[in-house]
DNA sequence: AATGAATGAGCGTTCATTCAT
DNA sequence: TATGAATGAACGCTCATTCAT
């Protein structure tokens, strides 16, 4: 398996990220972690539903009574999952923030390539949309999940307030927003085992240019309330 | 229910199209109709589990034998509201095309505007995440849902290809891919009930003008293949 | 495939021996053939249990609805088959029976080539359990299965009582009726697709030679009321 | 409750035999062996359909989740019940095996008294028809039998050897799968509430009785290979 | 911290049967 | 004759959850 495969493919414990418990002894904190990462595992592998109580057991080699003494609830098992792979995101983003000494076009770049690259993972391409369906019907998740991408918006709002001191931050907000939910949709198309996932470059190469372009041609008058 | 809720709220039967089956009564036709209703209404309002086979059929007011009858598998219905759907769409998407006297620019801007407002209503937000989400695990509806992507990509290539003869086949097809994927990306943060749902006019005004210009900008050299 | 294969593999319409229904038409009879020739093919083949009103339909390229107009019940169906492959059978016995110029040894060996033969037959390896297990629970087939028997039995009888003047007519319906479970209980191991299969000319050998035996030597007296 | 209608009606516990699973509490092998009896007495009540997941737990005065959680699948609890019946069978031979300072002929009458006697049986006559039925489609069950037929004729074969040292291998078994088979034969026909029942007797003396001419007088060179 | 046992609800599917067309 | 439509019951199975051990 090449590196760039296994960048792309494998789901490892470093995927996800959360701290220990308080109050927890040393070996349900690993335990929690195994089951964790279990679950991702099916999440990816086999889709939201194969993420059932007894197959992450069964996954785990541990009889679902443990299971249940973990995570009482199968909700308790979704959010402390979502909760760890929102955390594992948030590391990544902490990454670009401290990026000095550049130019907020170069900058700009960096971002995209980090996400478009991101996209392309077996793990991002097979979580978020499982994510997207999830937020239609579970308002904690629809609130978990687009506090990440504010998050993730952050820095992209400092580049742009950067590079047009003449908009405010309303404006500068959706022009974070269009950039991010543009490529957001690229992982339908671009994603892992997508159609067009040799595309990428292409798209990568053209939205780059966009953005930068938009960002700096755009009209302060041009962005409706 | 004013006219603005029901356009982006209501399912109605307009939403599905399908055949009638051959050798079939009219009968059986109007319970079909009525069967793959209930289970875009299902799918829309609680998801793609919530289309079970006993929920479907409870919602028809039938029992469950005779929805078996007309949709021996749950496959069988999955699909059949696939095709139904899909064909749903690709009526809008017809609309498009036909638009002469228009200069391109004109032309995508139409484009764009019907897209985004499709985006906002209650039937597409829902809808789409769930497809997307069943892409990941099952190559059948991966083949459809990208038949329909490139169906509704036709008429942008058409209109790229009008704006710049200069670039080939490949470049422009590169071009409205990235236009449908950044549209795609708003569902999720500008879709119905999304935070950024009364964003939507702001992010119609960057996408559109971004879009323009990326087309009219970009060097046939800068688009890797 | 060769006249071996055939013979004891094959299932075809002569399996089958059934009058038609007074006072239907010839195409409805041809129906009915149609219908229990394939619902024999499914015992044979998969078993009782899949010798359903839709298996059967489905097999005869016909609809359920109109199964049932010929055999408003699955019993109905079943019986019918019961009466048709006993029906064929007795076709055979009454062969037997009108064997002439022959020493009683004779005739008893032929019958008993004749019964070992057909056992070995996909039909009748296959038929015969599926019916035995039946009339555990069903006294209709376990009269019709015994009727059956008692007239296969008829000719042994007859042979016996020539070998054996001095047996009263108990006592030879004693012999006969061992001679007759004797061979049966072959069914299950020497019988098509069974371990044993290849051994059944060890098998005749030695049941022919045995029954000849214990007719020409048992004492009357020896043989309990 | 004769004692004679006890020997040949009832199922007892002791019609089963199987080992505790390991690591299991002492009530969870008691429920086991309680859906395992009730299972058993089913399919001798009422056949093989009726031994269903539902009407086993129903049996048991248990919920059909308990059933599941102790035979994952229906095929799981099938082949725990063949193997607990075969195991108990398998108890039975062990006896006759273990009989000393016998005449092989004086054997031979007590082995086949005591085959004849189980056939009688509810439990047999029951049982070993629905298994010959399911042996025709599934291999697994035909091998099963088949085993327990090889270990019930391992005794028959070494008294035939002790009456016949000419007689080679092959040839003692012949001799004693036709036994064997002659004796299974009866239970269609003299079986529990069979038409011949009360004529066991004059079978079981016409049969030993042609079991020992047949190994006294037949000729080596007249068994096939 | 972990396993064993049990419940109750729901799932997709198959089935025999009935009746209108 | 034959098909289309519908019902009601049962099937094997999976599941989240609870609780005793």
């Amino acid at each position: 398996m090449t590196e760039l495969l296994k960048k792309h493919n494998a789901i490892s414990v470093a995927d996800l990220a959360f701290p220990p418990r308080e109050g927890g002894y040393a070996k349900g904190h690993e335990t929690r972690e195994q089951i964790l990462h279990a679950a991702l595992q099916l999440l990816v592998d086999h889709g939201y539903r194969a993420m059932s109580m007894r197959r992450v057991a069964a996954a785990c080699g541990m009889k679902l009574g443990n299971l249940t003494y973990h995570f009482p609830t199968r909700e308790d098992l979704v959010r402390a999952l979502l909760d760890a792979v929102i955390a594992s995101y948030e590391v990544e983003f902490s990454a670009i923030s401290q990026n000095p000494d550049q130019t907020p076009e170069h900058h700009l770049e960096l971002y995209c390539e980090l996400v478009l690259e991101d996209i392309r993972t077996k793990k991002t391409t097979r979580v978020f949309p499982e994510l997207w369906s999830l937020t239609n019907h579970d308002p904690f998740v629809l609130d978990r999940v687009h506090e990440l991408y504010a998050r993730a918006r952050a820095p992209l709002e400092a580049i742009i307030a950067k590079m047009r001191p003449d908009l405010d931050q309303s404006q500068c907000a959706a022009l974070a927003l269009f950039i991010s939910a543009s490529m957001e949709g690229m992982t339908i198309f671009a994603g892992y085992e997508k159609p067009f996932e040799p595309r990428m470059p292409a798209l990568e190469a053209i939205a780059t240019r966009a953005f930068i372009d938009i960002i700096r041609s755009i009209a302060a008058e041009d962005i409706p309330d």
